[in-house]
Formats: C-alpha cells, structure tokens, sequence
DNA sequence: ACCCATTTCATACATACGTTTGAATTTATA
DNA sequence: TATAAATTCAAACGTATGTATGAAATGGGT
C-alpha cells in the first residue's frame, strides 16, 4: 500500500538515521554495514534492499540535507544582495549561516552532522562529493561565487578560485573535526562552544582570508636549508 | 653486519618509499599492505619484519619527514623572532615556508608527499596524529604559537585556540586536496601551480585570516563578564 | 668451509567486509 | 479470507585484509 504521505518504511529511516551519525564518527570508510543494521536494529540486509548499495546509501544520507540547505542558500544569498548590491566578505559568508542552522530542522544536531558528513566526503569520495554538489548545486554554487566576486572585485579569477577552496578547506575540515574542537574548548578554556558558535568564529576568518590583498611578491627563501642525516 | 653508516636494509627504504606514495595518493585505510609490497617488490611478509605493524608503518613513514622539518621549524622561528621582535601574522607563518620545502632534500617531491600524508592523516587517524605530534614536537609548537600571539597581542586566548586551528584546517585540507587542485588550476586558468605556489599563496589568506578582528557578535556572546580591572 | 644471525619467501590463518540468496513473514488489496 | 506484492530474515558467498609461520636463502665472521 502507498500512503498519501509517503514516509517510507520506518526501517529505511532508521538506517539513515543510524548511518549518519556513524559516518560523521568514523568517516564512510571505517564504517561498516553492519555496524549501521546493528545501530538501526534492522537486518543486514535491508541495507542492500533499501538502498541498493554503500555507495547509494551515503548520497542518500547527504542528499536529505543538501536537499534543504540548497535552495536555502539560493534564498539568502538573493535576499543580501537585494538589500546591498555592494556586499562585503562577512555579508556574503553570513548567508551560509541561516541556510546551515536550518539543518537541525532536518534531525537533531542536524547543522553538526551535515558538516562532519561534507568533511569527511571531501577528504573520503575522492572528489565523488564534489562533483556530485557540482552537477545537482551548480547553478546555486556560481550565484554564490559570484557575490564573493562582488566583494572582492579586485581579486583576479585565478586568485580567488584558490581563495574559495582555501575556504572551503577551512570550513571543511574544522567541520570534520569539530566535535574533538569543541571538547578540547571546553576543558582547556572552560567555554562550551556548539556548532552555532564555531560557524559565528569562522566567519570572521574566512571573510579576512579571502578578501586578503594579494602578495605583493613571492617570497623566497632566506637562508640556506641544511640537511644533515647522520 | 652493521655497517658503520646503518642504511638499513634497502627493502626497508623500498617499503617506506612505496608506502608514502600510496598513503598520500588513497589515504592510509584504503592502501593495503599487498599494494605497498607489490609497488616496492618485496614480499608481503616484510612489512610486519621490518615494522611490526600496518601502524608503526604509518608512524615511521610520517617521521621521516617530521623528524627533519620540526627542527628547521624551531630554527627559522628562533631567527625571525631575532631579527623582528615584534612580528606580523606574515613573518610567522612564513618561517614554515623553508621547513616545508626543505622536505624535498628528504625524498622527491618530498614536500608535496608530506603534506598530502598530513591532511591524510588528520582526518583518518582520528586524533592519533594530533597526539602524536603534540607528545614530540609540543615544545617547538608551542614556540610557534607564542610567535602567533606575538603577532596578534589583541586576539584573547580562546579566540587564538580557534584561528590557529583553522589555519592547520586550511593548510592540511588545501594540502591533502592539493594534487586535485593543482590539475584544476591548469585546466581552468592555464596556470601551472605547484607545492610552493600554493604555499605562497596560503600565507597571505591564513595570515589575514587569523588576524581578522573579533566579530561583534561573537564577543557580546563569548565574553565572560568580570569584576576585574586591569 | 662452516656457522649462525639476518632476511626473504610462499603459504596459511583468522577475520571482516559488501553483497546475494531463497525462504519466511508481513502487509495491502480484492 | 484468499492472493500477490512488499518486506524481513538467517545464512552463506566470494573477496580482501592484516598478521603469523616455518622453511629456504643470503651473507659476513671465524
């Protein structure tokens, strides 16, 4: 039977659910199918039947939030720039904020998970991820880039395409690692910081990092390098 | 026999040569051992001879290069900070520069293989790496970072905690993705860029970066009220 | 030439993985 | 209730992995 509002089966989501937290633990990779059922408490083979394969199951925990945080950054950024044509870094930046909170509407410390996810695909897939956010958020994507550009109107293409995935790699792995940040925050400095909170810290940054002025010369090695092996 | 300059066996060095190469290229997890010992044509069996482990393995072939580019870290800083008492974010990360490049007297290509392995290693040894770099190298980090804030006297120490490690962030993520970039920077822009280039061009993005001002919002947030005066 | 420690080698072992299978069970519809 | 489709389940399959073993080969020291 169909229902009018298809849920799916209850065991399809418990092995999303189950899944992605064990993904943003311990990367695709390290794990196991089994360890996903077991989790989920459905059988093994359920996964296979549900999803198809691995493969298939990881875009699908990352399409569920990709599927919200899209077209919510599609919004914002259309709203900052109808507000200020002439945006600067933070602004533009800002517009990830919105769209990445509104995660944790999708499940509980949603924001956490997705960005674990999108770290550990960005080191793991080996440029799978990429290329997949390319094709299906490509019009998204350039919209975005393209208000980096506005504030940062100075900056020539080949510099600022390092610039971004200088961001990107920033945004990314302290995402990956966020978790062990956030425990090392609060013991050494007795903050408790939460995702919210590194994304407010990781504005500022990226903003600065990207609209930095351009090195004026290569810089070149003053002493001379030594190696002595015994 | 001990030779008088212990080379060790040259199926060792094959080894450790093979191994860095398929680490960089799959990541540690994904490259078994039956890939190392085929590309170093030695047996199977010699790995766990010569190294006991899949995991000291890993750890000897990370030392190699740690082993010979934390003391020229030390050095470099030590000389900056003579020459400049009070130095900017640039001058700081800059004495990485020599360091990073001298690993190419190591093995070739050494630097790009180094940095690769230390994104590699980052993300997949869960925390492993950190701990083991911080129990070894903590002091000559901790010089480091003394430079940083004397770079950024302004920026509170929590605030430092977290710029610092978006930097590592940027560094070892740009690094571990360096190869892909590097082909995508040719194709698109034209522009051949290797290892050093890139170098180059983070530090005046990591530099900028980690010297932004504090967001408002953060402070009024994260400030811990005090009765104290200074 | 002999010896002994070091190193190599083919092979086996135990385990873990993703996937498949076919029967049992549940569920929806007629 | 009868029937057919959808789902669950235990079990097995084939493959790959890291590691262990014990015999063969190597090579310098006496």
């Amino acid at each position: 039977m169909k229902w009018v509002f298809d849920m799916g089966s209850s065991t399809k989501q418990d092995i999303l659910n189950a899944a992605e937290l064990l993904f943003a633990e311990h990367g695709f990779g390290d794990t196991s199918l089994r360890a996903i059922t077991t989790k989920a408490e459905v059988n093994l083979a359920a996964v296979n039947y549900h999803f198809g394969s691995k493969k298939q199951l990881i875009q699908e925990v990352l399409k569920r939030y990709l599927d919200v945080m899209m077209p919510e950054v599609d919004k914002q950024v259309a709203a900052m720039l109808a507000k200020n044509p002439q945006p600067g870094m933070p602004q533009v930046f800002g517009t990830l904020i919105t769209p990445l909170l509104l995660l944790n509407k999708v499940r509980p410390a949603g924001t956490s998970i997705f960005v674990r996810l999108l770290g550990r695909g960005y080191s793991e897939t080996q440029g799978h991820l990429r290329k997949y956010i390319m094709f299906h958020w490509g019009e998204v994507l350039k919209r975005f880039v393209d208000a980096v550009h506005l504030a940062a109107p100075d900056l020539p293409p080949s510099e600022l395409f390092w610039r971004l995935h200088f961001a990107i790699g920033t945004f990314v792995f302290t995402m990956a690692s966020s978790k062990a940040l956030c425990e090392i925050s609060a013991a050494d400095y007795d903050q408790p910081v939460d995702v919210a909170g590194i994304i407010n810290r990781l504005i500022p940054y990226i903003s600065a990092g990207t609209a930095a002025p351009v090195a004026a010369s290569v810089t070149t090695i003053t002493s001379t390098p030594t190696l002595d092996i015994a």
